[in-house]
RNA sequence: GGGCGAAUGGCGGAAUUGGUAGACGCGCACGACUCAAAAUCGUGUUUCGCAAGAAGUGAGAGUUCGAUUCUCUCUUCGCCCA
């Protein structure tokens, strides 16, 4: 017998299946439609075991959908704008777009070799101008549209790139990519007005039935909504000022008023733009990053001015007024009130500033004589030392009840903020989409004309330039716009942007002429299962959602808002880590082990090496597995098989070399069965085997669930049941009328996960071009014999099999008559049974 | 500090949603084949115990005839946010 040789089998498929065009996807209304899409990559070279992860788990679903009949999109593109093409064609004097379209073509051929039913017709890249060109149509449609604007803001200086962050690429105050500690510089940027939707996108996420809950959680806390109110300050000490307006979601704790603090950004800054210690202030302020985090890291300062801020409860109250680096300009009013006692922030700045701590809530079980020492309390209760307050129970009591008497004294008004800030876009970078803008000579926006679109990226310029290349080039920067001498916009769009609408391209991706084709989109979109990983919960996600909103205000055509209508998060793929004695990491190439459990290196055996936990597969900690050697060791369907193998698709994965070694030899075993099987169908068979039967159908059930629940770790485990049972049915070299037909059935349901083998095998017994996923015959799923579990006291003591349905009395006359728990029966009183019809019987003994 | 989630053999993990805990795989042990090894096949493998039996799903309580599953408290870990 042959062994099984993927080398030959998986190419010959992958041939059949391009030269058929088998997985190209056409509008087909009397067929109902399935958009499965993974997370396109980003072209960084070669594939890694995250995407071997998540496009085995797409194509999974996308065959399966196939085989019951589904019209599948299933398409693949790159998202290939971004900085590591720049870095390193900056690293290696290469042109980036040469770069990305190398990686592209290595990567392509690798997801091919992987066998995956993608439909290439509809292939996109995010850096062809066949691409971006309808991208910048779109940006001058939502500029229209007044979802655009362009504003003074404080950015994310990552000093390092040379580039600017938005405030999820700074972690820890450091750059993302970069790790340098992020400054603050004042840029004028374009910003997508986002917050516009802030309201639909929180609602919204109610409908998403098919969402994770973590990710609809995630979404909802960014999002941040807050119910609080404005407070209007009486000011004494200038002319000009007469009062500040602070927002605030605890107006209850107004009695403790100890000072007011502003943004150094607040309007009335100005009053202080000649003051050279203000100036000194602003400048120290400036040297942490934007992000909250950041802010709320940084220790607290501030800047006391000659200002004091009534309090409205209490005209006798009058307390400082300070600029501070913990107050945001972007978030509320960019002032707020001061509560030291309850309240962390305000409590380090009091103690910093030697400020009045005044305790206004006290804990439930504390009394009224209650004062805050150490800590603020943050916590709820009673509002105390607040007069016509006091007693109110904290939060929701004291709140309203404060904003009411606010409201109604003229103090305030009611105000709901969301902390989901407009999405700043611009970045000063040469390796993405071109804003289609240029400014005339006073500044003014000027849109670039459509007949003059699109704006083309240069090429061949040198990037080695510090800043923005794009500053430099001259010939490109400075153009004519209907006579007027402009300059064109050199910042780029930040590679979000690009992610923001591919879902929808890939729906008509050969349309010259429109970003999408409304009858294309009707059909296909929403996705039905968008996969990927849970890193892109929030900003990918998010901005997709904006992106349907925005493209679809004042446009009747686009009758649906959410673009994912299904979604699941995929675990990491994890391995341990080593390390040798001078703590340098090592990879698992350069390492070996006899027993398992004593490692060493390889180029010096007698040097051991220290295994680490195992963690999320990272060039830094070597502890990377390129899937190139192990689909050319293994072959494709061998590592889809084990990729699914051990871990539910939602958890983590280790990465076990037995693991992998263990899924060969299991396709190899199951080519020797289904061989077996194909010389026994040949016997004369003169009998049915309802054993077979009974089997089959009750595994395709199983396995039908198991896919419906993205179960797939379980499926792995059901093929091996599988091939224990029909190894045994063979092992007596006799054929069964219904022995092939059920076979084949197996090997279908074997289709999505292993594809080149399953099809070689179907191909011996029966080959079609379009198979279809086996129905079941319910008759089969009925057990004609129940198991019948006998407990005494919740414990199990026996079981009993039972040919038909039998009722409690019957069956306890004859556990008795069996003497099956006489045991226990005889030593006790019976005083009571309890019977799951066919299934338990529990008996309560004292 | 807040939110969400998780915890089951030596390991990864099952358990039709309150009804036989440990499916399936890895590892390990023993056996068959072999001059031998690898490969392959077979048997076993939660713990304690020779056994009968007992205990057992992070810890502790509770609800229930019955809890891995539901409720509460705690511990540890992970992710996200601050």
């Amino acid at each position: 017998m042959n062994r099984y040789n993927f080398k030959i089998i998986e190419e010959r498929w992958q041939k059949v299946w391009k030269k058929g065009n088998f997985f190209s996807s056409k509008v087909n209304k009397d067929q109902k439609k399935f958009y499965c899409l993974e997370m396109f990559p980003y072209p960084s070279g070669k594939i890694h075991m995250g995407h071997v992860r998540n496009y085995t788990i797409g194509d999974v679903l996308s065959r399966y959908k196939s085989l019951l009949g589904f019209n599948v999109l299933h398409p693949m593109g790159w998202d290939s704008f971004g900085m590591p093409a720049e870095n390193a064609a900056k690293q290696n004097k290469l042109d980036p777009k040469k770069w990305t379209e190398d990686n592209i073509e290595v990567m392509k051929s690798q997801l091919i070799k992987l066998g995956l039913s993608i439909d290439w017709n509809r292939e996109l890249s995010t850096c062809s101008e066949s691409y971006y060109k309808h991208q910048q149509k779109i940006f001058l449609e939502l500029y229209d549209k007044g979802l655009v604007y362009r504003k003074d803001s404080y950015v994310n200086w990552d000093p390092i790139d040379k580039t600017v962050l938005a405030n999820e690429q700074v972690i820890d105050g450091k750059g993302w990519r970069s790790g340098a500690i992020v400054e603050r510089k004042k840029l004028n940027q374009w910003f997508f007005k986002i917050s516009h939707f802030s309201e639909d996108l929180l609602k919204n996420l109610d409908t998403l039935s098919e969402w994770p809950e973590k990710v609809k959680t995630m979404q909802r806390n960014w999002i941040g909504k807050s119910f609080g109110c404005e407070i209007d300050f009486q000011i004494e000490g200038s002319k000009d000022i007469k009062s500040i307006k602070c927002y605030t979601t605890r107006p209850d704790t107004l009695y403790g008023l100890s000072f007011l603090a502003l943004s150094i950004d607040h309007p009335l800054s100005k009053l202080y733009i000649n003051d050279k210690k203000f100036l000194d202030f602003k400048k120290e302020c400036s040297t942490s990053g934007t992000t909250e985090e950041s802010i709320a890291q940084a220790p607290k300062i501030g800047f006391k001015t000659d200002l004091f801020a009534i309090n409205p409860f209490d005209q006798n109250n009058k307390v400082p007024v300070y600029f501070a680096n913990f107050v945001l300009m972007d978030y509320g009013l960019g002032a707020v009130f001061g509560c030291p006692a309850h309240d962390q922030r305000d409590f380090d700045f009091a103690k910093k500033y030697n400020l009045e701590i005044k305790t206004v809530v006290r804990p439930k079980d504390e009394n009224e004589d209650y004062r805050v020492n150490t800590e603020p309390y943050v916590g709820e209760g009673y509002i105390i030392n607040s007069e016509f307050l006091n007693g109110s129970k904290v939060p929701d009591e004291s709140i309203n009840k404060t904003i009411d008497i606010l409201e109604k004294k003229n103090l305030g008004k009611r105000k709901t903020n969301y902390r989901l800030k407009d999405w700043g876009i611009s970045r000063q970078r040469y390796w993405g989409c071109p804003i289609p803008i240029a400014y005339d000579e006073n500044d003014e926006i000027v849109k670039i004309p459509e007949k003059d679109l699109p704006v083309k990226l240069p090429e061949n310029i040198d990037i080695n330039t510090n800043g923005n290349p794009l500053d430099a080039v001259k010939e490109w920067k400075n153009i004519i716009i209907d006579g007027k001498k402009c300059k064109r916009e050199t910042d780029t769009l930040d590679t979000f942007v690009d992610s923001s609408w591919y879902f929808l391209r890939f729906c008509s991706s050969n349309d010259k002429t429109n970003p999408f084709n409304q009858e294309e989109i009707d059909y296909w979109m929403p996705v039905d299962q968008y996969i990927g990983g849970v890193e892109h919960a929030i900003l990918h996600l998010l901005y997709s959602r904006f992106f349907m909103r925005a493209i679809g205000m004042n446009n009747n055509e686009i009758n649906f808002k959410e673009p994912f209508r299904g979604l699941f998060t995929q675990g990491m793929v994890c391995h341990e880590t080593y390390k040798d004695e001078e703590n340098n990491w090592l990879s698992p190439e350069e390492v070996f082990t006899k027993d398992g459990k004593n490692y060493f290196q390889k180029n010096e055996p007698s040097k051991k090496v220290k295994v680490g936990p195992s963690e999320s597969m990272s060039k830094s900690k070597k502890n990377t597995i390129d899937p190139q050697n192990i689909i050319d060791e293994y072959g494709a369907d061998s590592v889809r098989f084990f990729i699914l193998s051990d871990s539910p698709p939602e958890r983590d994965i280790q990465w076990s070399e037995e693991g992998m070694l263990s899924s060969y030899k299991f396709i190899q075993k199951l080519w020797a069965l289904s061989e077996n099987i194909f010389e026994i169908s040949k016997l004369e068979a003169k009998e049915n085997s309802e054993e077979i039967e009974i089997f089959t159908n009750q595994i395709i059930d199983k396995i039908n669930r198991a896919l419906d629940k993205f179960r797939y770790n379980i499926i792995i485990a059901v093929f091996h049941e599988i091939y224990t049972f029909f190894r045994k049915i063979s092992e007596k070299n006799k054929n069964f009328k219904n022995l092939k037909k059920n076979f084949e059935k197996i090997l279908i349901i074997m289709l999505p996960v292993i594809p080149h083998f399953a099809n070689e095998c179907l191909s011996k017994f029966n080959f079609k071009e379009d198979f279809q996923w086996p129905q079941i015959d319910k008759k089969y799923l009925v057990k004609d014999k129940n198991l019948i579990v006998i407990q005494v006291n919740g414990k199990k003591r026996n079981t009993i099999l039972i040919g038909e349905d039998i009722d409690e009395k019957d069956l306890v006359d004859l556990i008795k008559n069996k003497q099956l728990i006489s045991k226990y029966l005889d030593n006790g009183e019976l005083k009571k049974t309890i019977y799951i019809k066919n299934r338990l019987i529990n008996f309560i003994i004292k």
